[in-house]
DNA sequence: CTGTATCCATAGCGATACTG
DNA sequence: CAGTATCGCTATGGATACAG
């Protein structure tokens, strides 16, 4: 609990989470943060086709779900580090079979992986 | 692939799946079905909050990227059932370690599981 | 560099009525 | 019973400009 922005509105633990994974660009953001942390900058290189203000709200629902954590420097000029916390992770882990059902299903295995451990390379790094 | 609504859009097999349970209902009907087989007002009941319409495209959209099998039996009055393919059946199971995710960490284990072959019970008969 | 503010386009969803 | 047709709303997302 805690978490989720519908509490208590969910019929069961899936529709709970695609509450949580359900924005157009989530799912990719979790796949470039797993490899490793990003800031605000490289994250919207690294997820083409997104705006600025679109990646910043997508960010902070994933922040008030608990999935990523948002770092913030105060430096000149300003840094802000996003990452994967540990329930993060579990969730990349728990879309793991999700991701290989789609590549054998929708693309023929022929995509990079999502970052199931022990499968990522440096497809992400950029 | 032959399915999916975005061929050769996807970036991992991570949105591809996305693209085919995207739908607000789609994960519920998925849940319905595993079950048993429906028909359509069955299916309405079944998922409460739907309507018609709704649930009518999604059922298109799931049987055109080959989710569930659309049985029409020439009789009167009309009668058409709706089952899982046997794609159908590995994006359910696909989806268990999803649903296990949002229960413990949304739900806090309390609700209903989503048809994970073993745990699945009478919990959506209705 | 890391955002927010503003405005706008569209897709998805919903309600109701109607048809084979 | 099993849908389709029509209409319209609302939420999500996109483009651009501006701010700390």
């Amino acid at each position: 609990m805690a978490i989720g922005r519908r509490p208590g509105a969910y019929v069961c633990g899936i529709d709970a989470a695609m509450d949580v994974i359900g924005g157009k660009w989530k799912v990719l953001i979790l796949w470039v943060l797993h490899e490793r942390p990003h800031r605000f900058g490289a994250l919207r290189r690294a997820v083409p086709g997104v705006t600025e203000k679109v990646l910043a709200a997508q960010l902070r629902e994933l922040e008030a779900d608990g999935i990523v954590h948002r770092e913030e420097y105060d430096e000149v000029p300003p840094r802000v580090e996003y990452s994967l916390t540990a329930r993060g992770e579990t969730l990349n882990e728990a879309l793991g079979p999700l991701g290989a059902w789609g590549r054998e299903n929708l693309l023929g295995g022929a995509t990079a992986s999502h970052g199931v451990p022990g499968l990522v390379g440096q497809e992400a790094a950029r």
